[in-house]
DNA sequence: CAAAATCATTGATCTGCGTCAAGGAAGCAG
DNA sequence: CTGCTTCCTTGACGCAGATCAATGATTTTG
């Protein structure tokens, strides 16, 4: 059986349901398009639909009252956003790049979610995977210095890209740094001064090489996970 | 019918379940006890358990090589510990005091979880309610100051306590701090002197006040809360 | 094209928290 | 009781990263 371009239907169905399943879900589903630096939701405002990112990069960020802001998730393509059984937003969702979710209201997909149980365990899984996600991010938040963090980003970045591309020469890839030097800075508990700072150490180090601003060559992978301060390969294909 | 005291059983399945899942949940688990200090389990050690804590308090945390530490997650009764389709631990579980678990091996728990989607729901139910909690944590952990890291501390142990207790009187409370300084601090990505010293301004400006080193009184929760750099009122009740 | 906005870089200075160090308080063993 | 251990407090000092500020590069707008 093919597979259709949605996320939520082809990482979480596909391999395992039958037709009956794949057309409820079908049914459901709807997309919904946004231009790069849109909101799609804010914090408190009620959320109707979950969804699932199929193309760009969306990022989810908590805000102070004094303006003070975290970023505490980070979509990419095949990303789960909601929460089922909640009907209030918890954090500001925003396009950081064009970006195309696929939606399902969120009623139905509850009732879907109930009489499918494989589509709760695929979601399961997923929401563990995020579980360990947040948990190293909160190592780098609380223990690693500004240079480890930016090092700890490039490689997270790159070893994503690296997931979906065809992996070319070990030890050298190239990044498309989809975040401002302020997300980034957001991402990691720093300021935009000091990511561009660590940024410029990291290149004239020889860690790093930059093409234009947001293009990042990486001539030893392996030397930035050293700088990260990560034990691991990484998952680095050895 | 009676729940038993196992809060995997009481949590997760006795509201919806008949006897016959209740005699499976019966059949697969048994208890571990261990003392304050003891480690349960070691990052990267096989682990062919669930557990869930049935009384006690257990804190996971990550190393770096040179030692620097990050607890990544504080475990209190009912909490949830393991992750069903990994056989190896990713982060240090230690038992802060006497703590008594309640274990399943981790094969026939799957098995079970395929069996019984209720069960299944419920622990995504439980992830998620995890997941909400990191990333609050993640916000502590990047952008709030020392202060406020450490009134948000007092303030979701306290908020914990009373959520398991009747709650007296509103706006004053009294909370028994499970945990060392040292391990605040690696809660909060502080040393244990910064969180030494800043627990002597809150007590020195009226924000608490200490009875020995870990009972702490709170006169008024909302001046705590204002510490904390919280805008909402963390759930107490009005 | 000029003007304005956005994003990035770099310098100078300040400060919150880490580091190093010296005791104090409480519990426990002998 | 004395000495040991564990945990906590407090002081002095230094530094990583924040803050304040100026400028440059690139893109957008009219």
């Amino acid at each position: 059986m093919e597979c259709g371009g949605c996320p939520i239907r082809h990482r979480a169905v596909c391999a395992r349901c039958d037709s009956d399943e794949m057309d409820t879900l079908e049914q459901l589903k709807y997309y919904r398009s946004f231009q790069a630096g849109q909101t799609v939701i804010w914090s408190g405002d009620r959320m109707d639909f979950v969804a699932s990112v199929v193309s760009g990069i969306a990022t989810l960020t908590q805000t102070m009252e004094d303006g003070r802001r975290q970023m505490v998730g980070l979509l990419l393509p095949s990303d789960f956003v909601g929460r089922p059984g909640r009907a209030t937003a918890t954090y500001d969702v925003t396009a950081t790049t064009d970006l195309v979710m696929c939606c399902f209201r969120r009623k139905p997909f509850e009732d879907m979610l109930v009489k499918t149980p494989h589509v709760a365990q695929r979601l399961l899984e997923m929401t563990l995977d995020e579980l360990d996600a947040a948990r190293e991010w909160m190592l780098l938040l609380g223990r690693k210095t500004a240079r480890e963090k930016i090092a700890s980003l490039l490689a997270i970045v790159a070893r994503r890209d690296a997931s979906l591309k065809v992996h070319e020469t070990l030890g050298k890839a190239s990044v498309e740094l989809p975040l401002t030097r302020e997300e980034m800075a957001d991402y990691l508990g720093l300021t935009l001064e000091t990511v561009s700072r660590q940024i410029s150490a990291l290149k004239r180090d020889g860690v790093i090489r930059l093409h234009g601003k947001r293009l990042i060559e990486i001539p030893d992978y392996r030397r930035l996970l050293e700088e990260a301060g990560d034990d691991s390969d990484g998952g680095m294909p050895a």
